[in-house]
DNA sequence: GTAGATGCAAAGTATTTGCGACAAG
DNA sequence: CTTGTCGCAAATACTTTGCATCTAC
C-alpha cells in the first residue's frame, strides 16, 4: 500500500516525480516535525543527489496544496509535518524541545467565540504552550 | 514624566543611551506592532545617523529585559510591542493585517490545564487568531 | 512532445557580528 | 578611566530564483 502522502498528491492532482516520492515517503514516515534542514538529511540518505532547493520547492508546493502544514516555532526555521484530519496544536519543552501534540476541545470552541464577538470567521490559528517538565 | 519604557530601563539598570532614549520613545509611543524595519524608520526621523544593527541589537536587549515582547506573526519580520502587565493574545485581519488585541481569561486557564495534564509547567505561550471581517 | 521539475549556483531577506572609534556612569 | 555601545561593513542563516537540462504524463 503506498503511503499516506503520496495517496494525497494522486488525489489532489500534484505529479509525483522521483524526488518528490522520497520526500512524500520521508515525511510520512516521520514521527516527528522535521526542519528543512533536517528533512534533507533523511531525503539524502534514499537519494544522495536530491538539492535542497528541490527540497524548499516541495514542502512549500505540498503545504499549498494541503498535505503538510507548516510551523514556526521559536527560534527559526520553519518545521513541517503531515496534515491530516485530526486538528491538534502543540505543547514544547523548552529544555528538551520535544513536541507534544494535544487537542483541546473547548480552547477550540471558545477561539471561535472570540474571533465571533470581533466579527470575524477565523480560518486558522496556532496555539502553542511552552513548558518545563515539572518534578515529577 | 518619563515615557513608560525609558522608566523600565532605569527599574532594570538597562544603561540609557542616546539611541536606546529614542528607540525607547519610539516604542513608547507606537500603538502597533512594529517589525524591526519599521521601526528603523521612525527611529530615523528623529536621529538620521542610527544604524539598523543598533536597532536589532536595542530590541533584543529590551526583550531579554523583560521591556519588549517579540512575535512571530505569519509572513517573516519579528515584531515588537511594549510588555505591560496585562498580557494579551492576537487576532490578525488576513486580508488588512489589521491586528486585534483580546484578552480571554477561560482560554488562559485552559491552557495551564492542559500543560498540567502532562505533567508540564506552562512558562509561555503563543496564542494567534487569523480571521476575515464577516460581511457585516 | 511539452509543460513543468530539477540541480546548481547566485541572489534575496532578515539578522548577527568583528572591530576600531566613542560615550555613559 | 573603563566597560560597554555605536556605526559600518562583512558575515551568517534561511529561503528563493534564473537558467539550462531533464522527466512525467
Amino acid at each position: 500500500m503506498k503511503h499516506s502522502i503520496e495517496q494525497k498528491c494522486i488525489e489532489k492532482g500534484v505529479k509525483l516525480t522521483e524526488q518528490r516520492k522520497i520526500i512524500a515517503k520521508v515525511m510520512s514516515e516521520s514521527e516527528d516535525h522535521p526542519d528543512v534542514d533536517e528533512l534533507y538529511k533523511r531525503v539524502s540518505k534514499l537519494d544522495s543527489k536530491i538539492s535542497i532547493a528541490t527540497v524548499y520547492r516541495t514542502v512549500k508546493l505540498f503545504e499549498e496544496s494541503g498535505i503538510l502544514t507548516k510551523h514556526e516555532f521559536k527560534g527559526g526555521k520553519a518545521r513541517y509535518e503531515e496534515l491530516n484530519e485530526s486538528h491538534h496544536d502543540h505543547l514544547i519543552d523548552i529544555k528538551s524541545g520535544e513536541i507534544i501534540e494535544f487537542v483541546d476541545e473547548e480552547i477550540e470552541k471558545l477561539q471561535e467565540k472570540v474571533a465571533e464577538k470581533y466579527g470575524y470567521k477565523l480560518v486558522d490559528h496556532k496555539l502553542e504552550l511552552y513548558g518545563v517538565k515539572k518534578n515529577s
